[in-house]
DNA sequence: GATTGGCACTCAGTCCTAGCGAGTGCCAAC
DNA sequence: GTTGGCACTCGCTAGGACTGAGTGCCAATC
């Protein structure tokens, strides 16, 4: 049986292996904490600990370093989140509290998330599936090629080109767009996409395959939703620690590019809504990041929409004070998003 | 005086140290190349080379690998634009073959040009500065907040979000916006912006002071196209080429991702519109890029708006294969935006 | 004058060895 | 359950010898 005593050991253990990058050893525990006992019962903690598999000798006879197993014990059990500093609160007011589109709200966020924790940060798009059609516009480019906006009433903009089969005069097209407009005006996304693909004898029959062409780009943009976007930040970080990864980072850089990849793991992820929730190495294996942590945490748009932000970093990061910040920026966000 | 062989010497310096990354001393250029000379030769022009400062011996008694003025003679004298492959031209039309929007396009192209040259990948939004105004639109979203639209004729959507001091109800804001769209639509932006700030009193006084928020707001997003946004893709292959740099590439990591260093650095290199142009090591110091280089060439979106693309990477690179896949996708891009 | 073969020299990289020291595991004693 | 002692492991570092690719120079040759 793992004692009490044991996993303050392993705290210490973590905490200075996360700070020194060196396997710490009794010796350096007895040093630098004062347990009240000695470097041989440090070691049998240790060894107690190393039977149960959270910490490893790198080499016989070196100090111990956690495995994955150890920060999972660690981040459920013994980390408490840091309080964020003044100077850190400060930032956060500081950059986000203006207003912006979405847009630039979310490119803010993502900013400075990397830059309270070092660490590569994402920032989810929120879905549009709870967002209402506020407005639709169609917009003549060039003869044949016109640009159909959909604005939502959580302020986002969707923009799509569309090429028609032939030209449509200004009359014509302000025309189709008033009828399109009344059938999707305040629907939600899915029942406007339901709408608009329903057959409708709306319009001039003249017209029809024109407008089929249009209503079927606009249920594209609003599907559009679904394979989601997200914002990245700091990849420059995975840089300075790339001493912690046993091989190149360049997949793990490469994997991130892939946006692909991280909205997976951002999906399988959504457990514990508004809480921090930490997945750490080898559970992100499936992802190519098997030597990573990811720490994301939901946070709410207007209307009720969820999305993750997050961020990623080696095994061997700053667990108390990451999840601080990405609560934080989550909890600041959802606020701020949700004073509309 | 440098002679025509010495400089063949060069070439072949600059291509062998490219595949390699290996000095290269006389003896493997006989072995690989037929000069139809002995070393004994090959030594004497290096030794020339090396007078003229074109290439440098990183240890005495080792090969040479070439200086930033070596490498610059090379782009300016020997480079032959390597013709793309058959695969790679390929590569080009499918990936960008489909009509999309300007988001949409410029997003495939960066990765296209990453992929293509195993380097960075930069793509410049086109300036809005020939662009004319298509269509406004003031979009209500709650109360007091509103969201300005503007969309130009060649297809760009700027966002802003906007808060009013008082809510305006709908008829008042359709009143705003058709007023405000008659003085700007058709204008090019610069003209948009001023018609905008001049004191105009076509509005009901009463409204007078959220109109001035609003169009105060329009002329930040009309000048906002000035400084730019861009696009990046490949980051992941700073990585791979990570020994080709003396210290760390966190600093370069950091430089890309502030997008106003490069943007400066576009900004510089905009000689030569169409042509290919290269900014090689030393000569982009001021920008903390002093190990890369930069290639670059303009590109023409519809309006004949300028913009520019190109990579980025370390000193070492092929010059001839990447300069001919900048070259290509900028004329690609240019000749797909120019169909409108 | 350009080219060549010969030759002594340089020096980064590699392999080997020895010694150091942090840290462990175990055990008998408390 | 805790402690001090002790033999042992093994990664790390420093020094030394060796190797080999490559050079610079020179006198001889085309």
């Amino acid at each position: 049986m793992v004692s009490d005593r044991s996993l303050e050991v392993l705290r210490v253990i973590v905490q200075d292996y996360v700070e020194s990058r060196e396997p710490v050893g009794s010796k350096t525990i007895v040093d630098r904490h004062s347990f009240g006992v000695s470097a041989a019962t440090i070691r049998n903690d240790m060894a107690l600990l190393e039977e149960e598999e959270l910490i490893v000798a790198p080499h016989t006879s070196s100090g111990r370093i956690p495995t994955d197993k150890g920060y999972r014990v660690f981040v459920d059990h013994l980390a408490d989140l840091r309080p964020l500093t003044a100077a850190q609160r400060q930032a956060i007011e500081t950059f986000l509290g203006q207003s912006a589109d979405l847009d630039e709200v979310l490119a803010r966020s993502v900013r400075l998330l990397s830059q309270l924790t070092h660490q590569v940060a994402l920032v989810q798009y929120p879905s549009l599936s709870r967002a209402k059609v506020r407005h639709l516009e169609l917009v003549p480019l060039t003869g044949t090629r016109i640009l159909s906006v959909l604005i939502t009433d959580t302020g986002r903009v969707e923009q799509r080109v569309i090429d028609l089969p032939r030209a449509l005069d200004e009359a014509q097209l302000a025309d189709v767009r008033a009828r399109l407009s009344s059938v999707v005006a305040g629907l939600g996304m899915t029942e406007a996409a339901a709408a608009l693909s329903a057959p409708a004898d709306l319009v001039p029959h003249e017209l029809e395959d024109v407008v089929g062409l249009i209503t079927a780009t606009l249920c594209g943009q609003i599907g559009a939703n679904r394979h989601d976007k997200l914002v990245m930040a700091g990849a420059a970080n995975l840089v300075r620690t790339e001493h912690d990864f046993t091989g190149s980072i360049f997949p793990v850089l490469e994997a991130i590019e892939e946006q692909v990849v991280l909205l997976r793991l951002f999906g399988e992820m959504a457990t514990d809504q508004h809480g921090v929730s930490v997945s750490i190495g080898r559970e992100n294996a499936p992802f190519g990041l098997g030597e990573t942590s990811v720490l994301t945490s939901g946070y709410t748009s207007p209307g009720g929409n969820l999305a993750r932000l997050g961020v990623l970093g080696p095994t061997r990061m700053d667990y108390s004070n990451n999840m601080a910040a990405v609560r934080a920026v989550a909890r600041y966000l959802s606020s701020l998003l949700g004073e509309n």
